[in-house]
DNA sequence: CATGAATGAGTTTTCATTCAT
DNA sequence: CATGAATGAAAACTCATTCAT
């Protein structure tokens, strides 16, 4: 990497970028509109990134990346499970109103059509889904591994497809408070105020009872 | 006169274009490429419909008609609240199986950058969500009550805030038997059999343990 | 030609084709609106007349059939040169009010871009302007040779030139009724209502005070 | 970065733009044949003109620019009516003379189908008659009603009217100069040298005559 | 024969990428 | 080296003309 572009350029572009990939997709982004409002050059837009997957790839780097701390946080918090899905909701919900667009541009590489591959540095030409949920998968399912052996759950479920249910729920739930469309949705559901702030403890209760009633069965 | 397109060409045109939007989506498709994949020219995509928009939404219909209908189907059947559950999963996973374009061209309008509005005859200029949503949300919201109301399950729950769960549930395994990403997602948490047809069985046990136990409560 | 056509079909066809060509200039017409208004198939349109050229030929030719009665029932009137020239100019009222369409196409013939050769079956092929322009040129300038062996008007004039610019305040005249772009422009010059059928007489009198004056000169 | 046009390159486009619009209209130039003859991309046409209509647009300003110098210079020697009349036919022949390209696209924007909204930035959006005659309208009117003032023409006459009649010689005479269609038609009243440069100066001479007469009337 | 649906070359316009300055 | 104008391939869409029925 060359160094005169400031750290301060480089972010307006990344956050600029991440904003447009994740309002037009990949194919409707523009690279040339991308430049113009970072304040750089198309120029330098090609010297820092080999080309628009490029680009695109970075911002999802950057998305996952504090996705991934949000997350991380929670995970080194401890205490029993139904407090860290209550912390892994509450962090969400925060997440998602502070930064929907990494939330909306992580929506968009779950859809066929946009690059599939995602050049990383550290790990290689790797599979977006790896990198994504490599982590999560293997967090989640040793939590519920854990909460099962120590009795806070039922004995009879798969940890793994228990935690790929709540994982799922998680992330409609991410889309909800940050994509146009789940949003909606949402409120069709839940009505025209279900996606406010005010209402994000009710939304959560509910969650979390939906959860722990999964989690636990009747016994 | 030159032979009007038979039904099995214009069902050829629908098919293509439904593949080519669910794996490119809106913007990422080409109308030429779809044309003569079809076996037609480009003008008769645009004697038939009005532009790619309308192309797009053509089959977007089409393929809302089917999930409509698979859904109505289970609907009719009746029964308890589990066991309509249990309906709606097996006939997700079979529709899924057989049309996962369908599924993948629903998922690609939940992006943003594809067209946000529906020309439907019968409902006008439509918001997708709405047109999509409504119908599933009354539906799953009144069973939830009946069965609040039967005390099959918990009565602490708001039933449109469990509907909203359910379905993303739902959504979620449609899109794990449909989509790349989250086939992918579903393997890296469950097994790389974990999509296959035979672990449909497996997945819907779980599935359903999971809800019921949601639904439910500890009681 | 084919009988099958009746000539109410022939005739509408022609009229739909004017309307159309005047309208929008030859490129900008659309064969397949003119056949679609004109109540036939394309088909046929291709069956009468060879090719877009061939219908905007018979379209101009027709025209300028009608103009060209216009002007010869005038010229049979006779009487002294103001007199005809009174008869010109308020044939030329009423024609253009009656058919602005046929003007408008007049026009549209004047205009680089339109095809230039008109494949006349009694003059084979031929400069538009040849065809159009010959009688009346012929005409104008035996009227004023005429007048000016008479001592109607002066004598230290070029008949043909005068005759020539007579014309051109002719055909100005026609486009200001005729026309959007010369309507506006004759209401810049003389008021919002100029170009009312209110106004004609009082335009007709200060033409004629005009051509008066040009034509006697200050003896 | 490449060298951005240098002026002789603008110069060249426009120039090429209002030959292609002049010779064929607007329906009928081809943007890819205007860059191709220019020598430049098509994108730096879209990088320098909004759309085909923009370009157009240009062409016209270009081209109004040009007539109204030419109008303003004469309408500054002042002199009796009949020397300024001299002088506008004299200017009117050299221009037209110099540039016909001009004269022709003005002929084309008075056709139906060429695009009725000129974008200013001077007069923002403005319809094409309004700015063209608003100045000419407006001075020859000044011109007739002072000439009338000091009893230099008849008294009996809308200096309005007869301002429009003298702008109607002067257009088509302008027209006979430049478009191929008027140049033939005047030929074909005058002589097949009537529109040669030696015929200048008899052509004017007849027209003054003309005028002359028209204004004076016969005192 | 009349039909009018199909054709596909041709047109406008966009935008990722290059490269002269 | 950074720039950002230029490039031109590619995509949506139109419409004169053909030709199978």
């Amino acid at each position: 990497m060359l160094k005169p572009l400031t750290q301060d350029q480089i972010d307006r572009i990344i956050e600029t970028a991440i904003r447009h990939f994740a309002d037009k997709g990949f194919a409707g982004a523009n690279i040339n509109k991308i430049a113009a409002e970072s304040g750089v050059s198309v120029g330098v837009l090609y010297k820092y990134y080999q080309d628009k997957t490029g680009l695109f790839t970075t911002c999802v780097r950057q998305s996952l990346d504090y996705l991934d701390t949000v997350f991380r946080e929670t995970q080194a918090a401890g205490g029993t499970l139904m407090e860290m899905i209550e912390s892994l909701i509450r962090k969400s919900q925060e997440a998602a109103r502070e930064h929907p667009e990494y939330f909306r541009l992580y929506h968009q590489i779950t859809v066929s059509g946009a690059p599939e591959q995602i050049n990383d540095s550290e790990h290689g030409n790797v599979n977006v889904t790896e990198l994504i949920e490599g982590g999560s998968a293997q967090l989640y399912r040793r939590l519920l591994q854990e909460a099962k052996d120590r009795g806070e759950i039922r004995a009879d479920i798969d940890p793994a497809m228990f935690a790929f249910f709540f994982d799922n729920l998680m992330m409609m739930l991410h889309f909800a408070y940050a994509c146009d469309y789940y949003r909606d949705r949402m409120q069709v559901y839940c009505g025209p105020d279900a996606a406010d702030a005010g209402r994000d403890e009710a939304v959560r209760k509910q969650l979390m009872t939906f959860m722990e009633g999964a989690f636990r069965g009747g016994d």
